[in-house]
DNA sequence: TTGTTTGCAAACCTTTTGCACGTTA
DNA sequence: TAACGTGCAAAAGGTTTGCAAACAA
């Protein structure tokens, strides 16, 4: 586990953030984490959360996401570099993930281009979702 | 002008709002927006200043923009159609808006793909500016 | 006059912090 | 044991809302 390498420790509300976490594939926010966490049994009190996921994305392994709305989300980062991004329905609040290599390469060239390093981007899309969208 | 088209008042307040945005190139925060008013004299309570934003972000004419770093940003949006994102500095926190045709329409495309409609999209890079990333 | 806009203060929500207690290595 | 992790409650932003007074049409 790469937080014992580190040199942390795994206390049982850290451990059961990250064990949540580890199963997620798209963003959760704070609050949602809680209530998962409840709801199975662990009664993780808000501030482990937050002292958590700021711990784990000091290292890299989650990435902070902010879609609007107030309030951020957190995703775990997959080690092997696959990354993606969100539309979020503006009507129903359904949030669809979706990824492009070609989107990847062209946004590394842009930041080359702009002579800024790139340790992470955010993209969200705005409008409403196939389903509030054929109505 | 839009906003009496739309059957609203132009009062001091939402006037001076209006007015510092329209000369605005890039994102403002609301306590930007309401420490600039007070420099040029219009005392503007904050509430007006978010009621402002709200209602022109509701005409389609400012759009919010989430840098992270808590706290949203706004910026009118250019009738014309032109449009721009940002790389933000997570060292000295400087915003660089940049602009590519290429991006814009590969967003359109990959909206189109996922069925979901766009009515905006928001894209910010974290990293280190061209000051920062040179030392 | 009549409905709209404004400023103030209080309320709200999310996130952070102080601190005493529990836990881990 | 000594350092680290946790929960609670309070604090700290940023944003929204209730309300009475000021204002525009």
């Amino acid at each position: 586990m790469a937080l014992k390498d580190a040199g942390h420790r795994a206390g049982g509300a850290r451990g059961a953030v990250v064990s949540l976490l580890g199963r997620q594939s798209c963003c959760l926010s704070a609050d949602e984490i809680s209530k998962e966490l409840h709801t199975s049994g662990s009664d993780v009190g808000i501030a482990s959360i937050y002292r958590a996921l700021d711990l784990l994305h000091d290292m890299g392994l989650v990435q902070r996401v902010e879609l609007g709305g107030g309030g951020a989300r957190f995703e775990p980062v997959v080690p092997g570099g696959e990354h993606h991004h969100h539309a979020v329905c503006d009507r129903c609040g359904r949030v669809t993930p979706f990824e492009n290599d070609r989107l990847e390469q062209q946004l590394e060239r842009l930041a080359g281009d702009l002579k800024h390093s790139m340790s992470g981007h955010d993209l969200v899309i705005h409008g409403e979702c196939r389903r509030c969208a054929g109505r």
